[in-house]
RNA sequence: UGGGAUGUCGUCUAAUGGUAGGACAGCGGUCUCUGGCUCCGUAUGUGAGGGUUCAACUCCUUCCAUCCCAGCCA
């Protein structure tokens, strides 16, 4: 991971960082990823994973894996698990320091008394709607709970009970006294705890009540001694109460809040709401569905993790909001799989070619480099035989202008193999091209002649008798607008689902070394794209998923 | 129309009073047994107006635009 941090760009926090290291404030920097174990992952909370995790790197520090489990309403112990998967397969890894906020819960409490006690702290009996109605506006201030002078004693006699689960949920809430005329809501005598009598996936029916996120996270975050706490923009606004809760609290630290804007990406949607509607809705076939951003289904598309890390790092961390490119990734999977992938052929839309003068019966074993950017990646044989299948689109019978591949009487180069020249053309009954008959240059084999002669065009190609069947699958954007700031008065996202967005193809083939293939395994396809191996492969149908194509520079053109 | 934040090439992001730079995308070329890769070249930007200054993306000021906040969610 060395050669990456050096080219880690700096930013903000980093900035931020480097003063509070120069002036002495720290010598030892601890961050944390806080998730709340209720959903899954996407590649938005890669962005804050790669940061936290990177800087706890970059500056010798540490960083927390924090569960935010304070809602046992909607938390599960399925997600704790493919959370850490997550992190993991990032390439990030915690050590011991892997914590919960539910394992705070007892603290919680004694500082939750601490408040009542010093007055600043009440326990409430409004519902949730007269607390709404007393909360005021934007515009206009809120009104004091008419419960918010009860003695310190009743108060504390009061939570006691609440805690002992004395009363019914929404019954009554404990809440902070700071301002109930504060222009920001927040700051507005928010809860600190609520009756819940749900029992929690760690600490079971121990708690009758749980804590608010604004509390806990504040208190978890100085109790880990979190120097630099990172969260998104939206929190930008609770900071004053992050802040507010550690003033008045005996805790051993006061981090600092840091925001930064949240990631998005062209063509998708990033939240979670938006993503679980996509699965609930089977617009996509599940969470780890290879078109979803999530990290389940970016890694089952193919991504790898360090084309993910590198992307973080590109992007870079700003408080603007912006919507990143989706090219970029696909920039960091191909320098990465350039590299890396080995090389196969596969046909997607099979055209039959025989080879009219070459022995029917003869097999040849071509020698085949794995990949032309690595040096040690060794060779494979590939078998050529009389009749082959190509690419459909890789013939043009009535060539246009710059074509330099396949068609009637043009010599092109067969991958690793022959000089072939189109010498018929066979149609069916209703025009469609049906095969290609072309003749070879004995002397041409290995793909090149000793008279030097230039062949412009080489296309790639397998052999009938021993490609085997392959399934691949294509995907597309999950949208047809790249912002979804851009979505129409009236219409949501849902309105600009794409709905091409997957294609199966089952009619492709495959050189025979694909057959004996594992999921997640990589290939670059020559000419066709970045391919892995999907979890539905099997030995009768070996399955690929195309992460993204290679750069075309033809098909641009032509698009033009 | 309360509060909080943000505006730099098409996109993302640097420049912390001193030459507006990089990356992706684009375009043109080079190279090539992948129309891939490589390499080279190239265009495009400080939201608007005022002010301070020898000098402003940076400081002041007015405006404009966009985003976030009225869960006993996080």
């Amino acid at each position: 991971m060395d050669s990456e941090s050096k080219t880690t760009p700096t930013n903000f926090i980093r900035n931020i960082i480097d003063d509070d290291l120069e002036s002495g404030k720290h010598d030892y920097i601890i961050t944390r990823f806080p998730p709340e174990p209720n959903g899954y992952l996407h590649i938005g909370h890669a962005k804050s994973i790669c940061l936290n995790f990177g800087i706890a790197r970059d500056y010798k520090g540490q960083c927390h894996l924090r569960f935010d489990d304070t809602n046992p309403a909607k938390e599960e112990l399925e997600y704790v698990e493919s959370i850490m998967e997550d992190v993991r397969w990032l390439g990030w890894d915690w050590d011991e320091r892997l914590y919960y906020a539910s394992d705070y819960f007892d603290q919680l409490y004694e500082y939750a008394e601490i408040l009542i006690k010093d007055g600043k702290a009440f326990v409430c009996d409004l519902s949730i709607d007269e607390l709404r109605e007393y909360r005021g506006t934007l515009t206009e201030p809120g009104k004091d709970s008419p419960y918010k002078n009860r003695s310190i004693e009743e108060n504390l006699d009061l939570f006691r009970r609440m805690r002992d689960g004395e009363f019914p949920e929404g019954s009554k809430s404990l809440r902070a006294k700071i301002d109930m005329a504060s222009p920001n809501l927040n700051m507005r005598d928010p809860v600190v705890y609520r009756i819940k009598k749900t029992e929690h996936h760690r600490t079971g029916d121990t708690w009758q009540i749980y804590p608010m996120y604004d509390y806990t996270h504040c208190v978890s975050d100085a109790l880990e001694m979190i120097t630099h706490s990172l969260c998104t923009l939206e929190f930008e606004d609770h900071r004053p109460l992050y802040d507010w809760f550690l003033d008045q609290l005996p805790v051993p630290s006061h981090p600092r809040q840091i925001e930064f804007a949240r990631l998005n990406l062209t063509y998708t949607v990033m939240s979670k709401r938006m993503l679980l509607e996509l699965v609930e809705g089977g617009i996509v076939d599940g969470w780890d569905d290879p078109r979803m951003p999530t990290i389940a289904g970016i890694r089952r598309r193919g991504f790898t993790p360090e084309s993910i890390r590198d992307f973080a790092d590109r992007i870079g961390v700003a408080k603007a909001n912006s919507v990143v490119d989706y090219e970029l990734l696909t920039f960091c999977l191909r320098e990465d799989l350039n590299k890396r992938a080995q090389r196969r052929m596969a046909v997607l839309d099979p055209l039959k070619l025989t080879i009219r003068n070459y022995p029917e019966g003869k097999i040849e074993e071509m020698d085949a480099e794995n990949n032309p950017e690595d040096p040690d990646g060794g060779h494979r044989k590939v078998k050529f035989s009389r009749e082959l299948y190509i690419e459909r689109d890789d013939f043009m019978e009535e060539p246009v202008k710059g074509w330099f591949r396949m068609a009637p009487g043009k010599e092109v180069r067969l991958k690793h193999a022959y000089y072939i020249t189109c010498e018929e053309v066979i149609k069916d009954e209703n025009g469609e091209i049906t095969e290609i008959i072309c003749s070879y240059d004995p002397n041409s084999r290995g793909g090149w002649t000793e008279d030097g002669r230039k062949v412009r065009g080489t296309i790639h190609w397998v052999s009938q008798a021993h490609c085997i069947p392959i399934e691949v699958r294509l995907f597309d954007h999950l949208l047809t607008i790249a912002d979804l700031n851009d979505v129409e008065e009236g219409k949501s996202y849902l309105d600009y689902i794409n709905p091409d967005s997957k294609e199966i193809n089952t009619k492709a083939f495959g050189e025979s070394s694909l057959r004996d293939t594992k999921e997640g395994e990589k290939f670059q396809f020559l000419r066709l794209g970045y391919f892995a191996v999907d979890k539905d492969t099997s030995e009768d149908m070996p399955t690929f998923n195309r992460i993204t194509g290679l750069r075309d520079s033809w098909a641009r053109a032509q698009n033009k």
